[in-house]
DNA sequence: ACCTGAACACCGTTCAAGT
DNA sequence: ACCTGAACACCGTTCAAGT
């Protein structure tokens, strides 16, 4: 006699993404997962492989928004300031997501695809289409590098960190940008 | 009766850096360190107070190294080589100390210090002592970013990794180096 | 004074048994 | 067809008991 369905995997993602902010990746536990859905902790098995696999979803889900909050973005500065402020929003997300770490699953690379492409299309227009990959890892590594540091509290100690980000802005725009 | 020591702090924090490398931070269990030290593992704790401990030891033991290979660097090539030299050969380290997520315990502030003087020092013969810290954190969140993608697999995807290096440290050294 | 086995509370995961 | 309790192998950590 079949049972009905009590959670599905979505629902199961979801409650995973926000137990990642509110408790880190530790938290996220196949128990504390299952109680939040209604359901045991074994359940859960019906719907996802295993908890790595669980945490890779969270990975892509996040990659996948923060692609398509990047969509439509043109300008370079506006690029930057919209990474960081989904770093704000969800630093545990952006830190899964920019840093795994060895632990954690990457999110497979289809999925950091849709988030470049925004990336290349802003710095193929400053650079130029040869120094296009170039200029979008230039780019990236420096917003990625500076927001991990961030919210890391690698800041913490003194300095003005909105003035070293515009600082940082303007002279990696400036620096990428095609005479 | 007392019983003659086993194992030593330093010898533990030791190997928990090696089973950082072969194993990833998963891998540096209370009981895996304490089989390879000779002892078992309640033992560990008459020398460190928990393994979220350890694991800080292990990070500031890390930065230490890296501030001592950072300490006579004046070239700002140099320095952003060396940085990757050291992410290279200890990468699960670098990652450690670089971009500990939620879980490891960050390094305490003091350790961030000796290897923050070094890239302060050379940021501020380049641009100038008004902007040394902006420069230096420009710096900085480049190449920690850069090395880190590249750890993680970001750059797998096609695309020669050494140029876009060359490329982003000679055109980040231009952008805050004074006219 | 240090070391140990046993124990506890927690994990992830499997599986036979329920409905 | 999905859900569950029970079980297993593993953690980190505590502690009384050994030497």
């Amino acid at each position: 006699m079949p049972t009905p369905e009590r959670t599905t995997l979505d629902e199961i993602v979801h409650t995973a993404s926000a137990l990642l902010e509110t408790e880190g990746v530790q938290g996220v536990t196949m128990q504390a997962v299952a109680e939040r859905v209604g359901v045991r902790a074994p359940s859960l098995y019906k719907r996802v492989h295993s908890r790595d696999r669980l945490i890779q979803l969270v990975a892509e889900g996040s990659l996948s928004e923060l692609a398509r909050r990047l969509e439509g973005v043109d300008d370079p500065r506006l690029l930057a300031d919209t990474l960081r402020a989904f770093g704000h929003e969800r630093p545990a997300a952006f830190q899964l997501v920019m840093s795994p770490g060895a632990e954690a699953q990457t999110a497979s690379a289809q999925f950091g695809e849709a988030a470049s492409a925004s990336i290349l299309r802003v710095a193929s227009a400053l650079a130029g289409p040869d120094d296009a990959l170039e200029a979008a890892r230039t780019l990236t590594a420096w917003a990625v590098g500076f927001i991990g540091m961030e919210l890391n509290g690698t800041f913490k100690l003194g300095g003005d960190v909105q003035a070293a980000w515009e600082f940082g802005v303007a002279r990696i725009v400036a620096a990428i940008t095609l005479d």
